[in-house]
DNA sequence: GAGGAACTATGAAACGTTTCAGCCATCTTG
DNA sequence: CAAGATGGCTGAAACGTTTCATAGTTCCTC
């Protein structure tokens, strides 16, 4: 019933479970014949190297975590990908744990992967501040932020800019020629909305800088950002939003709306077109995110791509380094730079 | 640096490291007055327990292995948070594969899992045929087929009856009054297309049988499934099927489509709303999978929503079972019925 | 042919737990 | 008060590896 051990190994193979540990990690050092010899007892018993001896043995496992704040979210399992493959690259295998938002999963995960000794954790923490994650990393543990920017330069952080995220999508809105903007979004705590939001802010005033500058006469007026609050990131919160809007008098509705995701704008979408606005004609429309399902929209969602199986792929990268420097490595905050993808939710025709 | 021990923790606390074991897993038979000594011994030591050396010892983990074949779709995402949630409640912690649809990478995954001595393993293989993984359930792991039903009755098993998923498709488009069906569906090796093609079939003929049998006079034609044949099941196939039944002669296209999967049928949708056709007066639409984004469709798709989590759920109980029980364990195979939900996709208005 | 490299293989210690037989006190019971 | 039961703790063995000092061969080289 036992898996057979090294030492079951090495009697059939008549030699020393030195020898067979060898035959396992450092082949050169073990004559060719009896590593055939080894090799023949190991398949014959059906051996398999027991991970916990050799980790205990060791000193060091194989494992890294993974902590992120939702599974059945795309950006985390491009995310995921990005990791995996990097890990997989090192030897290395990735434990994945879904925290769903909630304090005390991410806690009782944290202890688990700790008391598992994995070599590194990445984590897109659930709050901002957590005691446990300061602990492991006092203890030793690398640990690298995911997706969240690390304020203090005291860890390696992974992150996408979305002031500049939010700048492109008003900059394209605006070169569309619209005039009446709007932002929909909520939860103006979650800091990727803010932060949307405050790129959008600064497109709209530079051009509106700009426009009075150029001081003409005769033209439309000053651009503007209209906010369009909406309780949550959801499919529903935008169907609902696009209610209010389609009852808005026409010259005071926006002519263009940047929302803080795809789901959003997707809602928005399906209820505009109920209420028998036309898309982009009566209103143009932009997401974040560039999910799979923003191209197969009834319109081409036009949106704002994050490099996500790159920001996990440099995450695993920057924690393999600071695993193999230990106390040389120099934390660094790595800051990517979203792309604008245009469709046909968002092109004046 | 490194992380103390209970050696360590036993010094501190005066006692001896059988007693610091016995704090962490009986506490009731320590004295509250040292078992408080010990406590704060770990608390400032910031001790934690190394699992590696517990599994060692003890011989056995707290892991098992779940091992998909694509983190990033939602269905599979689904079961891993049913399997989670058991696994959870179960003190037990869940390793997340990612076997990509790739053999090796199966295999690799495999490997590490059998040296990491997890407790049991859930698996939907890449083959039907698994050498590996015939090896590990004879050295004694168990192992639940996930999405697959064990054809021999030597494992267990959990899956949708695809059956009669296309079954319910196909009588709810023929209640509607359809009689010129399509099946859209391709790759015909995998199981799930020819087993949901099968009970659509069935649906079909089943209505052709009464419909003789009544004999009427003048009603329509007996109905019919014709076979749209594509290369996969993506939002491409589905555009692109799109195009050639748009060119076909309006009185031999299918008035009603069933799509093998949600993806399929929302390129469908893009494709024929472009060609002029309206959904679902002019071609009818049901897919499969029930997909978030199948409500937030431009016409909200009705679909066959399969018990994902529960699927989890269920696979991790008979896999915690079959940990329990050892030689006791009868297999079994688990089959769910899936359900039909209606949108307008599939409705006559 | 002596002296030394270069190879191979050995055997025991060590990693950090759990487990368990056994010991000492204290309590219970007749 | 003797005898047994109970409760609390100890100390050492064991889990399956890796690691390393050591030793035995073989092969060169001068």
């Amino acid at each position: 019933m036992a898996i057979a051990s090294i030492k079951e190994v090495a009697k059939l193979a008549s030699v020393s479970v030195g020898t067979v540990s060898n035959v396992l990690n450092r082949p050169d050092a073990v004559s060719p014949a009896t590593r055939e010899r080894v090799l023949n007892a190991m398949n014959e018993l059906g051996f398999v190297r027991n991970e916990s001896a050799r980790a205990l043995r060791s000193g060091r496992t194989r494992t890294m975590g993974l902590v992120v704040l939702d599974v059945t979210n795309p950006f985390f399992t491009d995310v995921a990908k990005g990791v995996e493959a990097v890990a997989a690259d090192n030897g290395m295998i990735v434990t994945l744990c879904n925290s769903d938002q909630d304090g005390p999963r991410e806690h009782r995960y944290l202890h688990h992967l700790e008391e598992q000794r994995v070599q590194g954790i990445l984590i897109t923490p659930v709050e901002r501040e957590n005691e446990r994650l300061e602990q492991i990393i006092e203890r030793g543990t690398p640990v690298v932020l995911l997706d969240h920017r690390a304020t203090r330069r005291n860890r390696c952080s992974v992150a996408v800019d979305d002031v500049l995220g939010g700048r492109l999508a008003a900059e394209h809105l605006l070169a569309q020629g619209h005039r009446r903007l709007g932002f929909v979004g909520g939860s103006w705590t979650i800091s990727q909305v803010a932060e949307r939001h405050k790129g959008a802010a600064q497109a709209v005033e530079a051009a509106a800088a700009a426009q009075a500058e150029s001081a003409e006469a005769g033209s439309a007026g000053a651009p503007t950002l209209a906010l369009i609050d909406v309780p949550s990131l959801s499919f529903a919160s935008g169907r609902h939003a696009a209610e209010r809007l389609a009852t808005m008098p026409e010259p005071d509705r926006p002519t263009a709306l940047f929302c803080a995701n795809d789901l959003l704008a997707l809602g928005l979408m399906q209820g505009l077109t109920a209420a028998g606005l036309r898309i982009p004609d009566d209103v143009a429309l932009i997401g974040y995110d560039d999910i799979d399902y923003a191209g197969a929209a009834a319109v081409p969602l036009s949106s704002i791509r994050q490099p996500r199986e790159e920001l996990g792929r440099v995450a695993a990268e920057l924690l393999l380094e600071e695993i193999d420097a230990g106390e040389r490595h120099r934390h660094r905050q790595v800051l990517f730079d979203p792309e604008l993808v245009i469709r046909d939710s968002s092109v004046r025709r």
